[in-house]
DNA sequence: TTATCGACCAAAAAACTAAATTGGTCGAAA
DNA sequence: TTTCGACCAATTTAGTTTTTTGGTCGATAA
């Protein structure tokens, strides 16, 4: 009763770095209840099932990076600060859960439901991040944006491709890259 | 002699349709000599390999696309609107080789290394595609870049971002979309 | 009551094997 | 010069058996 919470907590803890370095699939119960020095149905005690084992982690892990982007936002004041603090906090926190992140996607093929539903779940969140952002940028008379959703869409899918392109390893991008591109986000190519 | 080119173009021309709907894999020698009406044997007096009839298709299907974004950009006098021509054309022939576009990717499992090979070659043309409108607008007074290399290829994979994004049926994108995202790439999103 | 466990099961995955396909070669024959 | 069928080694596929895995349940400590 009292101990529930924390064993739930260590259960979560140890699993993550299983689920980390061997993803979803290749995960067993019994090797978290090993690690735990459990019996496996031991863990059936505190969890349903190995899929909300996961997606426990994996929300865990999506409100660490989410705190870290609110709070590196909330510091800036402009609109541009908060972008490029989003943008350069993201890509940072994304680069930290390399492993989590790699393991998700070598597991892309077989699509469980429900990761597919947590992407789709935070990537609503992602837009509505920017959205905001730009909209605080527009209302503040400072940006001057024609179609407020399609722009988001379209950082956002400009960001997911930075970041495959990245985590492919193409190209070391510094953080001096990332300004260089913003600043064609902020101001464009045309000469003024 | 006379007529070995011929029928060439009609292995590559019969070997597209079936490589469009199967893909490389999927594809057996033996279908190829069937719509052929001819001994499967008899197509290794024309090519030496599967694999060269299929980077034939590719290279031809390749040189097409190619001529269209050259003919749609010449045809532009600003680099603005050479961009868009580029943008806009290079779009419409990837939907149109779709079916193409998707057998290869459902093949990226499996990576070949020949279709690594052309992935890479023809990215480095877009690349100079792309780095030469820039540099002629620069060249110009029009544009104002700082990083040249580095905005090039930002322009690339955020492209590329949306071609996946479009191919897998996530937004139906209008010509009005493409132009509205240009415009932020071309003057920024930051009031004047 | 709370927490842990081993025995157990159905279903899925992995390992294995046999059979069929496939890309490619070669010499013969139109 | 061009086409073909017979043939081969190697890969794929199909089918089967074995193992593993997620999950349940009742017993049993604490």
């Amino acid at each position: 009763m009292i101990n529930v919470e924390k064993t739930k907590e260590e259960i979560i803890e140890i699993a993550r770095d299983i689920f980390a370095r061997f993803g979803f699939k290749k995960t067993t119960m019994e090797e978290i209840a090993k690690a735990m020095r459990k019996a496996k149905s031991s863990l059936y005690y505190y969890f349903q099932s190995k899929e909300e084992i996961f997606q426990t982690v994996l929300e865990q892990e999506a409100n660490v990076l989410r705190e870290k982007i609110e709070k590196a936002i909330s510091q800036e004041d402009t609109p541009q600060g908060k972008l490029r603090a989003y943008v350069l906090t993201r890509m940072r926190g994304l680069k930290q859960l390399a492993n989590f992140y790699s393991a998700l996607k070598d597991e892309y093929l077989e699509n469980y439901k429900f990761i597919e539903k947590f992407r789709k779940k935070y990537d609503e969140e992602e837009v509505k991040t920017i959205s905001k952002i730009l909209k605080e940028g527009v209302d503040r008379g400072i940006f001057d944006i024609k179609d407020l959703e399609m722009t988001t869409i379209a950082i956002l899918i400009a960001l997911k491709g930075f970041e495959s392109w990245v985590f492919q390893g193409n190209t070391k991008w510094t953080e001096k890259d990332i300004d260089n591109l913003l600043d064609v986000l902020f101001h464009g190519i045309v000469k003024k």
